[in-house]
This record gives structure tokens, C-alpha cells and sequence, in this order.
DNA sequence: TATTATTAAGTTGTACACAATCTAATTGTG
DNA sequence: CACAATTAGATTGTGTACAACTTAATAATA
């Protein structure tokens, strides 16, 4: 057994583990901001996405985001419980549902508007550092993603 | 409204994003090749920190993955139950747990050299790009973890 | 057009994450 | 030594993720 297998199984080594810490320690330090929206991470990512498209399918939401009905379902009906968004069927096609803003929904957009800069302010990194971050980080995702 | 503002509520422009769907991407991606292990992704890295460690309690796992005992404590049941590691109670502290690594549990060790290496080949990335990637969200995360 | 195949969304069950709370053991202090 | 404070781990409840399956609607084709 080489050095370098002994090595590859140490945790703190591994790029895997430091994303899967860095997601969490994200979604931790984002959970105080966006208590004050009354949203969890998840829901705010999906408010992102209606902000954006004003309406959209459970299926396109799942194509942006890569996640399927089993947790966008109970996801959307928080949000609908919440007064947020609506989820009608569409008439042409009974099988869909159009997700649309509620007023509720797009007047919370003007709350969410300060979240960004502050969560820029904690990661107390410039601007140029986190791109190169981002950039690292969608180029692995889209290597992963060819080798489907 | 400016456009910079209109710019940073938009899904894709946003670096948490990124690394949420990247982690998610990268949990996905292992899942084939921990199947052949029967381990999720967390027990995996759980176990990674056993076959280092020998034995260790489950408040040092937590201050290593930064997870609390709310989802340890079931995982490692779950891991005692597939009769790969022990909770014995520490007898100088009947509040400790000691969790070491059972024959079987040292085993699977070799069957899990392989997967490093698969994972790797997977992300079609360079060595040096994926350091570069791995550097990046190190000092992110290290950045939060300042800002408490 | 009757029937098969496909599709969108929902449901069920398992496994994380984590807040909040609880219990039991240990430590600290008067 | 008694008793308050702390600590380690377990429990409960909510909210993701996702596999596997179901249902109802639409599309495809024999």
C-alpha cells in the first residue's frame, strides 16, 4: 500500500468534502438573513427563480434548480401556504401546474434586495476572488455533468 | 432601480448557487460507486474519519464534518447496525460515546481505495484544476467561519 | 380510434441537516 | 458536601434530497 493511497481516503483531503462543508456552512450563514423573510434557503432559491420568470412549470423549476417533484411538490405548497405563490393547473394542458407570484410574493422581492450585499459583506471576500470561485466551481459542475 | 440591482437577485449569478448545486451534483455522483460500499455519501465520510482515527467520540466527528448530534446519532445507529463500528459508553465518562471501527468495518477500507480515484476520473478535471477549485472554496469557507 | 407509451406532478419511504429540547453524567463553586 | 452550571449525547420536529412508485392527462401509432 503507497503513500499516496493512504493519503486519498483522508477526509480533509478530499474536494468533495470541502464543497459539501462549504454548502453547509453557506446555508447556515444565509438561515439568520433570510429569517427575516420567513423563507429557508431552498424556498429563497425558488423565490429567485419567480422573481426572475413571473411564471413557470414545477418541471422548468426542477430543470434550473436539478430537483424533482418529490421536493419541489411539498416545497411549492409551503410557499402557496405561506401566500407567496399560486399553483394553478394549466387549462391547455391538465397535467401542469403554472407557478405565479402572489402581490405577497413579489412585494417580499423588495426585502430580499438587501440579502445579497450582506451575505457578500460575511464571506469577507473581494469581488474578483469569489468569480474565480464561481468559476471553478461551474466549470466542475459542467465536467460532471458531460460525463452525465 | 438599478440594474445592478435588478442583476443580483438572479439565480444564476450567484456563487452559493453554484456550490449548492455543485455539492449536490458531486453527492449524486458518488452515489453509483458508494452502492457498491452500501454507504451513503455522509457515511462515507464518516467512515473516511474512522479508518483515520481508530477511535474517536461522536462530538470530535461533529467538530471535524461540522454537523451536530442530531444527525450523527442516527447515522452512526445506522452504521452500528450494518455491524460496521461500535458506540461503546467511555467507562472514565458514562456521557461519552466511543465509536471504533469493527473487522468489517477496517475491511471495507480496501473496497473503498477505488473510489477517489473513479470519482476523480469522473470530474474530467486536471489534478491541478481541481487543487485550484478545492483552494478556492478552502478559503471561503475558512472566511465565513471568521464572521462566526 | 382504441390502445399503448409517455409525460407532469404527486406520494411514500429513507436519509440527511439542524433547531430546540431533554436526560444523565460530570464539573465547578460556595 | 450540596447544588448550580456545564457537557455529551439522544430525541423530536421541520425541511430538504431523491429513489421508486402511482395517478391522471396527453401524445403516438397500430
Amino acid at each position: 500500500m503507497t503513500a499516496i493511497t493512504n493519503e486519498c481516503l483522508k477526509v480533509d483531503k478530499q474536494l468533495c468534502f470541502s464543497i459539501y462543508k462549504l454548502s453547509n456552512a453557506i446555508i447556515r450563514s444565509y438561515r439568520p438573513l433570510l429569517k427575516t423573510l420567513d423563507l429557508t434557503y431552498l424556498q429563497y432559491i425558488v423565490m429567485m427563480v419567480l422573481w426572475e420568470h413571473e411564471q413557470v412549470t414545477v418541471k422548468e423549476i426542477g430543470e434550473k434548480l436539478t430537483l424533482d417533484s418529490g421536493t419541489l411538490t411539498p416545497l411549492l405548497k409551503r410557499l402557496d401556504a405561506k401566500g407567496l405563490i399560486s399553483r394553478n393547473r394549466c387549462t391547455n394542458d391538465e397535467r401542469v401546474r403554472n407557478i405565479c407570484l402572489t402581490a405577497e410574493g413579489v412585494k417580499l422581492r423588495e426585502l430580499a434586495l438587501t440579502v445579497p450585499e450582506k451575505m457578500q459583506c460575511q464571506t469577507g471576500m473581494g469581488y474578483e476572488e469569489l468569480a474565480a470561485v464561481k468559476k471553478g466551481c461551474d466549470q466542475l459542475l459542467a465536467s460532471l455533468n458531460e460525463s452525465e
